[in-house]
DNA sequence: CGTGTTACGCTACATATCGTCGCTTAAGCT
DNA sequence: AGCTTAAGCGACGATATGTAGCGTAACACG
C-alpha cells in the first residue's frame, strides 16, 4: 500500500499547503514529545483545530502521516568547514553527531523507524536517509582526507565511518 | 504507574501459572513476528483462547504485558570457553553477537525498548539489561585478558567493548 | 469582478481496541 | 466435601480508525 497521496506537482491550493503545514507541525510536536504512538489523526486534529477528515483527505492512513512527519525531521546535514587537520575534523564530526544523538529529538524518530521499517518499504527508504544523514559528515571528512593523501586509497570510508560512529549509538 | 502486578511469592495457583505461560508464549510470538504494536490483549486472547479479562487480571495494562514479554527474551548469556588467545576470543565474541543481532530478531525488541524507555523507568531497566547482555561476552573476554596481563590495567573494558561492538549495531 | 471548481468543516457511521465491572462457574486447596 | 480463588463471559464507556455525504468558504480563471 502506498503511504503517500500527495502529488508533488507545482499546483497546489495555497490553503491546502497551509493546512498541511499546520498538520505536520503538530505531528512533529506530538512525535517528539509523546512518541510515534501519539501521532494520530484524532490527536493532531485536537491540537490544530483542523478537521479529522481533512487529515485523511491528505494522507491515506496513520502510517502515511507518520512517514511524512518523520521525513520532515530528516534534514540534510550542513558540513563544517574543514580545518585541514584530519584528527581535528574527525573529532569535530563525531562531536556533532554526539550532540545530535543526545538531543531528545532522535529517540522517538529512531524508535519509529526501527519499528516501521520491518514492515514498510517506504520507511526503509527514510531510515536509510536518516542513517546516512547521521554518518555522512564523518564519511565526508574521511573522503577529503583520502583525497589529500592523508589516508590510503584502499580504505572504505563508509565502513570506517561506521566503525567510528558505531560506539556513539550505544548512547 | 507500576507495570507489574504479579507477586513473585512462591505460591501461585498452577492453573494461573499455566495460563500465564500460554499468554506470554503467544505474546513473544506476536512481538517477534508482528512487532510490539501487535502485543495486545485482544490479539493474545484470540491466539490463545484465553479470555481477554484474564490478561488484564494478570497485567495492569498493555505496557505491563509487553514489559514482561520482552523481559522473557532478555536471557542471560552463556560465556564461551576461553581459547587463551585474546584475538581469537574477541573475534568469537563479536561473531556470537553478530549472530544474535541477525538471527534472534532483535529488531522488534530494540524498537519497543527505545520507544517505551522514553516514558517508563521499568523499560529503562530492561533496556539496560538487554544491552548489557549483548556486550557482556565481549567485556568478559577483555577482562580476562586484562587479568592475564595481555591488556593494560588502565583500559576501561566496558568502554572498549562499546567501541568494538558499536559498529555491529549499524546492521 | 463574477462564476465555477476545489477542498475544508461538520456530522454520522461501522469497526476495533483499551481498560473496567459484575456475575457465574470451575479448578484447586485444606 | 466444602471453601476460596481465579478463569470465562458479557457488557460498558472511552478512544482510534477509516469512510461517506453535505453545506460552505476559499480559491482559480476568464
Amino acid at each position: 500500500m502506498s503511504l503517500e497521496r500527495a502529488e508533488y506537482g507545482p499546483r497546489q491550493n495555497p490553503r491546502t499547503s497551509r493546512v498541511r503545514q499546520v498538520i505536520l507541525d503538530a505531528a512533529v510536536d506530538l512525535l517528539l514529545t509523546h512518541g510515534a504512538g501519539a501521532v494520530t489523526a484524532t490527536r493532531v486534529a485536537e491540537a490544530t483545530g483542523v478537521a479529522r477528515t481533512t487529515i485523511y483527505r491528505q494522507w491515506p492512513n496513520r502510517a502515511g502521516l507518520l512517514l511524512e512527519t518523520i521525513d520532515r525531521l530528516v534534514t540534510p546535514h550542513f558540513a563544517r568547514p574543514s580545518s585541514g587537520d584530519l584528527r581535528t575534523d574527525v573529532i569535530a564530526a563525531l562531536g556533532d553527531l554526539r550532540t545530535r544523538l543526545t538531543t531528545r529529538q532522535v529517540r522517538p524518530v529512531l524508535a519509529a523507524l526501527i519499528d516501521q521499517a520491518t514492515r514498510s518499504d517506504a520507511f526503509v527508504a527514510v531510515q536509510r536517509r536518516f542513517m546516512e544523514g547521521m554518518i555522512q559528515p564523518t564519511v565526508d571528512v574521511l573522503r577529503s582526507a583520502q583525497a589529500a593523501g592523508q589516508l590510503p586509497d584502499t580504505l572504505d570510508c563508509s565502513e570506517a565511518a561506521a566503525v567510528l560512529t558505531g560506539p556513539l549509538f550505544h548512547q
